[in-house]
DNA sequence: TATTGGACCTTGTACGGACAACATCCGCTT
DNA sequence: AAGCGGATGTTGTCCGTACAAGGTCCAATA
């Protein structure tokens, strides 16, 4: 036999159910402690106790003198149910396009929105992990931070597990966990790039990658599978690899001296748009033009990118749908229950082609 | 004579000092709630009552038959709480870095950041403040939507008060509330734009001013005081107002009508680097050439200002700062329980001279 | 008519007692 | 030596009572 339910228990799932009814509905005044009392024959003391927890999760209200009333505002029954983000960088050029997906998206359907920035430091990371997790959280969507260095914050992914919470990552995924990943094929956008320029005729191509997370990793892999298969060759002082902290001198620095150097490149391949911006600048000061003298190829079509005097040739992905599939995908999750069955959405990297790239120079040929 | 505190309050504020001094370390065993009643001369029940709180605010564990424990691990003593900022845009290029400065501020000192934006639609402001309050929430910044109209959400505001959450507003504020507000003197901003211009020798400068927010109109009222106060005159032709929506086309058009017209103006004053941009491909679009033909001054100082190659001369303020300001002075209010001492913080704009200014043709003068 | 005081409602605080459910320990039994 | 059972101590549930404090209403009063 089973054991009784608590007599407390037995009227708040009573009064809880009768909210969900809609017999009680936001703003009526229940029945005085005495009158339930009275009514589900027990003591003043344990209708309070009921009460009492129906006010602290929020459905009630106590008001001395007054009475007990049902919460108002409280739009449905079902709580709001919140789902955390973490991205790398707030203010970065790209992400606020993803979030902004994934918040409209996420809000359309009830939930909240909890933001927080790692800033690419991986103690950074922990913390807000730390911070997510101490709140009941539905799901989390995470851009890892430096993902192509270790994992040292393992034991919060493996804790979401073991709580069921889902969860997915976005532009990449750390190799030891098993996720769901919405990225672009940052290999294949690497290939494109310098394909198209190896079709064009160029033959000294400068490839600029931020090599501490994947997606700069995968994109230089691409960009050397390019040269290998149009049996173009690749002398590694054409690769330039940098990392977030060397993002504001490095490689503006390299790009002079190569370009000031013989045997100039004729083309850059940059990691992203506000890289191939400044390039563009490095070009400007020694009075090279771009497309003639040197094509730019630059990543994510950032609105940085039709901001210029030449439109930047690029490498777009979705972004805003990005986000927006991220949210639906973490909401199917959570509403199977945390069943993470990794189904990776991988979408295609798109040639932009505007006025930055042309075939080289004759003299260079 | 101030009335007594409730000896169940007592006790929990005795706990409470208890457990910060470090007399009882985390983890410790409590005296039995008996013992308790016993040292304190209260009933076991009062004794209940002080410890069910603290139970609830997760300082304490109880266990039934062990007794009742310290909470272990938390170092965040103070359970983490949560604020929420409601922006008009997640990915406009200025917001990011607010919420940034804001975020990192707030991670520090232990809040969680809920973030929505409104797409600057009031329907949508009304679903991310109801969004907001319907968890509890210690403190909102709030970027008003479309803050030159009128305010349909005033309600959700009152609500705000009555419930002693603290809020204040970003870049403007609602006439009709009474809160703190974050902001740049934006009627400076205008006028130093004009005045610069005006002293410089131009006699035709033309303004485009995003007049549905405050902001925007503020920024006129100050183009046009510099017009009176340096004499010169101001043709309604010359002032160009839009709205959001109208955003992508009108001022274009309307720059390229004036640029092909008679008495061509020799500068442009925009309402942000944005515009400024977009009017710049304008120019290059009839051959003129910037500065030479026409000055062009913009607003934020974005990191598109930079990547033209006319580095574009703008009005700067410091936004990062906005945001860590922003959270600093919310916080200050949460712990001063919601006395919303209404100090404005109000930052001068800041001149920026680049090279998309200079005197204007000869032949204009 | 306007005000006040009190009756009568509500919830808040505090006390007392009783038994149930669970955990631990110790001595007794096997 | 191992296992069992009960003593003992803890929190959990439930009851009863009493008075305090806040709110509402109405009738008596000025």
């Amino acid at each position: 036999m089973t054991k009784a339910e608590p007599k407390y228990k037995q009227l708040k799932r009573e009064l809880l159910t009768q909210m969900q009814n809609g017999r009680r509905k936001p703003g009526d005044m229940l029945p005085s402690e005495f009158e339930l009392a009275d009514q589900f024959g027990m003591s003043r003391q344990t209708v309070r106790q009921a009460m009492g927890e129906l006010v602290q999760e929020g459905l009630l209200r106590r008001v001395q003198g007054k009475g007990t009333f049902v919460t108002e505002t409280r739009t449905t029954a079902t709580d709001l149910q919140t789902i955390g983000i973490v991205t790398t960088s707030i203010s970065d050029y790209i992400f606020p396009l993803i979030v902004r997906g994934a918040e409209a998206t996420l809000r359309e359907k009830g939930y909240r929105l909890l933001l927080s920035s790692t800033d690419n430091d991986k103690d950074r990371e922990r913390e807000c992990l730390e911070m997510m997790m101490s709140h009941p959280l539905k799901g989390l969507i995470i851009e890892p931070t430096k993902s192509a260095g270790g994992n040292p914050n393992l034991a919060y992914y493996l804790d979401l597990d073991q709580r069921a919470i889902p969860y997915l990552m976005i532009n990449e995924r750390y190799g030891e966990l098993q996720c769901p990943v919405v990225k672009m094929e940052d290999e294949l956008g690497g290939f494109l790039a310098a394909d198209h320029l190896l079709k064009l005729g160029h033959r000294r191509i400068a490839g600029f990658f931020k090599t501490d997370d994947l997606q700069g990793l995968n994109r230089l892999k691409g960009f050397i599978r390019a040269h290998r298969e149009n049996r173009a060759e690749l002398p590694s002082r054409q690769v330039i690899q940098y990392t977030t902290e060397e993002k504001a001198e490095k490689p503006f620095a390299a790009a002079l001296a190569m370009l000031k150097g013989a045997d100039r490149p004729t083309a850059f391949v940059c990691y992203n748009d506000e890289l191939a911006v400044k390039l563009l600048e490095a070009a400007r000061r020694l009075r090279l033009s771009v497309p003639e003298d040197l094509s730019v190829v630059g990543f994510d079509d950032a609105s940085l990118a039709t901001a210029t005097e030449v439109k930047l040739t690029t490498i777009a992905h979705p972004k805003l749908e990005m986000g927006v599939y991220a949210a639906k995908q973490l909401m199917a999750m959570i509403e199977q229950g945390g069943a993470s069955s990794s189904v990776d959405m991988v979408y295609e990297p798109i040639w932009v082609e505007r006025h930055s790239t042309c075939p080289p120079p004759a003299e260079a040929m």
